[in-house]
DNA sequence: CTGAAAGCGCTTACAG
DNA sequence: CTGAAAGCGCTTACAG
């Protein structure tokens, strides 16, 4: 088993002191052009390569972003956490990655672990528990030993850092005012994601396009998929729905499978926006009507703005970037006489 | 800004030795009881926390395993992440996740990071360019330093270290004989996920499953999805298929959503199963009869192993863990004689 | 039982 | 232009 070159032994090889080694290698201008190129020549037949280790010791840079998600199974976290490496790794930081399962305890952990591993800064989207129970406790730390953070898609105004969100009030609202245009006449909010920013947000957009048509609105959150169906069948029934917008990719697909499997024709009985551009929504049959959340954007937007805060290059107000969405249409709604494509 | 407090500070307030602060906080034997506990009630005091950069400069452990998989947005790679950071992080072990994007350029960056970043062990999941060119120079850093590494579902016979697979061959042998009982004449395999190993085991064993029925095999290639339907089309047609083997899920579910649309029946005239126990396949209508290829229990194995093999309880000879899978049966196949939910 | 010293592998003021 | 020294924050043989 090799082992690692280290400065001592290029000093030794080549018979100089490890600062003169030291600063060749970093370029510095102090050290003699032709020893620079004697101790860089050495350096690469060796092997050399920097201890990482020891250069964060003394610098108090790691290049390690750390990035807390809720979960990976979702095509929006996924995507985002793939926006996120591709970013990060061109501009030569890497990810340490944990995922909170939507828990304040294993987020708090994930977090400690962050600050104790020396992360330049955090990327994260807050877990349902901590937005349900309103517990920023644990950002304590963070906050306290100046570690740059960036919020992305769940987001909470206790926590005064730089955020990144789409303007999903204002997309639900269009959402469900397009439903009302192709002829939806009892649109229901449908979400699984209760207790999330991004959840209320949404909500308030439905309302108030809702109060604007002079409709009431009627929201349906299920907490627990075993009950998916039967939840969801008594509200089609009982209303008359004929509109659904879905807050999440999984419970717009689950919605079209249920209303499927009891009967119903989509998009001609029933109509159904979702959110999310994934596989999920794309292969089902009939395809999803969805918002675009530009997952990959946002993460990649997240590392800039982090990187940002990092090299101290940005303001130092919290910036709030919100990413204007589109809606993405497809087969489970009708063709309203405004848009399509 | 707070700063972290460091065993100088607190052997200050303490009056006492850095030496002796370290041993205390550390729980040396050699170190008076009194001493120890007046030392750790300051310490909580200050919130002392030792930087692990200094600490790993000294002991050459960093607790960091560093994860590479070819891409995040499949269900089967997104599930074995989840795993692998479950049961990492409950053992204390923190992950640095790169995504080849089946890139052999990436990957080969990605090692050199790991390498360089002292993390204590590897898990990867080869990138569909390094199993197709068989380029494995760039593993050479990491078998020079000794860096354990462990492999899972897409591995190769050239790298000799530990592997996770499930039982491709036999498991594909077997689904395909089930096509057959369930009375499928014409059977096809069909791949997007060419080149990788686990596509050739999985090939292998249909091909060996249609020997076996005096069938002739007729494998199907699809590398670009923009072609998907047309090429699965002609093949249909051409050759009167009524069962598809899918090496993964997407393809899978893409053949049925091919087929679906085309006016074919699934399972009555078509029967399909794919791999990769995921949200796509359960959704779709029909659901998916499907290999469960325990996604997350090989991430959660290979941590497992990983770490073994970090602190050497593990025996020196590479270990070949080969998980049994079993078929998940579902609404793409008939039922055959044998088993059924 | 406590502490001074050396060292992990670097960087960087400072001296010459 | 080169090098000796101090220091980043720890741990651990060794001395007392």
């Amino acid at each position: 088993m090799e082992h690692k070159t280290t400065l001592k032994e290029l000093a030794k090889i080549l018979n100089v002191s490890i600062s003169t080694v030291s600063k060749a290698l970093n370029d510095s201008s102090e050290i003699n052009p032709d020893t620079k190129a004697r101790i860089k020549e050495v350096a690469l037949a060796n092997n050399y390569v920097p201890n990482e280790l020891a250069q964060s010791l003394k610098g108090k840079k790691t290049k390690t972003l750390g990035v807390i998600i809720p979960e990976v199974l979702s095509q929006f976290f996924a995507k985002s956490l793939h926006g996120i490496e591709t970013m990060a790794s061109s501009l030569g930081y890497k990810i340490i990655i944990c995922i909170s399962n939507e828990s304040v305890q294993k987020e708090s952990d994930s977090l400690n672990i962050l600050v104790n591993t020396n992360v330049d800064g955090i990327i994260m989207s807050l877990a349902r528990e901590t937005q349900a129970t309103e517990s920023y406790d644990h950002f304590k730390r963070v906050f306290d030993y100046d570690i740059p953070i960036v919020l992305f898609d769940r987001v909470s105004d206790t926590l005064v850092c730089d955020k990144i969100t789409v303007n999903d009030r204002e997309i639900t609202q269009e959402a469900t005012m397009e439903l009302h245009k192709s002829g939806c006449k009892n649109i229901i909010y449908l979400s699984t994601i209760y207790d999330t920013s991004v959840d209320k947000q949404r909500q308030i957009g439905y309302t108030s396009a809702m109060r604007e048509l002079q409709s009431t609105p009627e929201v349906l959150h299920i907490k627990d998929y075993s009950y998916f169906e039967e939840n969801l069948l008594k509200v089609l029934q009982k209303s008359n729905v004929d509109g659904i917008v879905a807050a999440d990719e999984l419970s717009a697909v689950s919605a079209m499978k249920t209303a499927l499997n009891h009967g119903y024709r989509i998009p001609e009985d029933i109509s159904v926006i979702g959110f999310t551009n994934g596989v999920l929504g794309e292969n089902f049959i009939p395809s999803l009507t969805t918002v675009e959340q530009y997952a990959e954007e946002q993460g990649r937007t997240a590392v800039e703005l982090i990187i940002g805060r990092i090299q101290k290059t940005i303001a130092t107000e919290p910036v709030h970037k919100i990413i204007q969405t589109s809606i993405l249409h497809r087969n489970s709604t009708k063709q309203s006489l405004s848009l399509q494509k």
